[in-house]
DNA sequence: CGGCTTGTTGTACGATCGTTCAATAGTGTC
DNA sequence: GACACTATTGAACGATCGTACAACAAGCCG
């Protein structure tokens, strides 16, 4: 009798899928790890038991972890500015709603949860000395920068004159989001999100004037 | 004849140094380590490297290395705090002024520096998951904010009546001072400190309004 | 059912991790 | 110069790291 090649319950030991499908369960899988173990969790045992397969696997479809991890950073990315990308299209096609729909849901779940916004510190700690993770950012961020920047343009338009410094005023709130974001990360009862939103739509208001 | 006690050349082989002296200068060596090597920096034999100290030295003068990394913590802050509380010191009395020389202390060299932004960005990734970051953060982040606080309840009182929140004004000034470090951080040449210098007057400017 | 492709497994390897601890040696005291 | 104290050294431990690779097996085709 040769050896047997299934469980004893007759179930297949494992499931193959698609290279395609399988790179996108073990970015996910990345990625959760990360919100539960934090740095620690981006080691090649953790994700890969995240994601329920062997050790050696992750190697047959990344030819690195550092690239692995460079293309959860690239998703999670992805994820942000897309799901900001729907809020925006969702909503009124009034520049200042548009720009209420965008902060309501950069301050709401699933964006504001504070294992997502521990995952992006992580990133930004890993920016400085990984040529991967740069890469991503440079490749990906000028999405998140238009998508802000397109909706100030429209409400210039709407203003009417140039009331304002475009670029300055993207600066300052992207630097105000993100820093909100932070600042909630740290200490989620320090303030409700509800007054972040409050806070990032008054320095729109003031943008004007 | 015995083992040479010297090195030939008759200098010591190494110089002891008082417990709180060299604790001092391994939390020195930790930090700088971090700066050169990120979060790869953080083990045991980097900083003993940088500390020019043998491997077994950091667990005589801490009981573990998760405590040296806290300290080192507790360090930074404390450094960051205490140079900008002396900048404002070093002001005119005026509430403008004080909170003017705050912001150019925040956005100038040694604080504006990639390398030391990238260090806060690896405590920040720390945070999470280290009870000892969080005790750190617990007792010392409140010098940061009573520092600016304080600021702004003395702008308020020269403005005369209440004129504007002070919780809210204060979580948004920290939040966009913070993010345009981390901005800056992540690409130095968006654009120039002085430029985020104006960004924060100009939120302070419009808080009366 | 038999053969083929290739996605998947799991052991092994060398490197590095944090920590321990007995031995060493710098420094002050007499 | 001898001694005591203790800061310091450096080897050694087990654990875990990322990667390589030979063997296995799932799924498909004829």
């Amino acid at each position: 009798m040769k050896r047997a090649r299934r469980k004893s319950n007759g179930e297949p030991r494992f499931e193959r899928k698609l290279p395609e499908a399988r790179r996108l369960a073990l970015i996910e899988a990345t990625i959760e790890s990360l919100k539960r173990f934090g740095h620690e969790g981006l080691s090649i045992r953790r994700i890969s038991a995240q994601a329920r397969v062997s050790i050696g696997l992750i190697n047959h479809h990344f030819p690195t972890k550092d690239a692995l991890v460079a293309e959860a950073y690239r998703h999670f990315n992805n994820e942000l500015v897309g799901s900001l990308r729907q809020a925006v299209a969702n909503a009124p096609p009034a520049p200042r709603a548009r720009l209420r729909a965008f902060l309501e849901a950069s301050f709401s779940p699933p964006n504001l949860d504070s294992d997502v916004l521990a995952v992006w510190v992580v990133f930004w700690g890993l920016y400085r000395h990984s040529k991967d993770i740069q890469r991503v950012q440079s490749e990906t961020y000028h999405g998140y920068v238009d998508l802000l920047r397109g909706m100030l343009a429209d409400l210039e338009r709407e203003v009417g004159a140039l009331r304002f410094n475009l670029r300055l005023a993207a600066i300052g709130l992207t630097s105000l989001i993100d820093g909100l974001w932070l600042e909630w990360c740290l200490d989620p009862d320090n303030f409700e999100p509800r007054e972040a939103v409050q806070l990032c739509e008054a320095w729109i208001d003031r943008l004007g004037s």
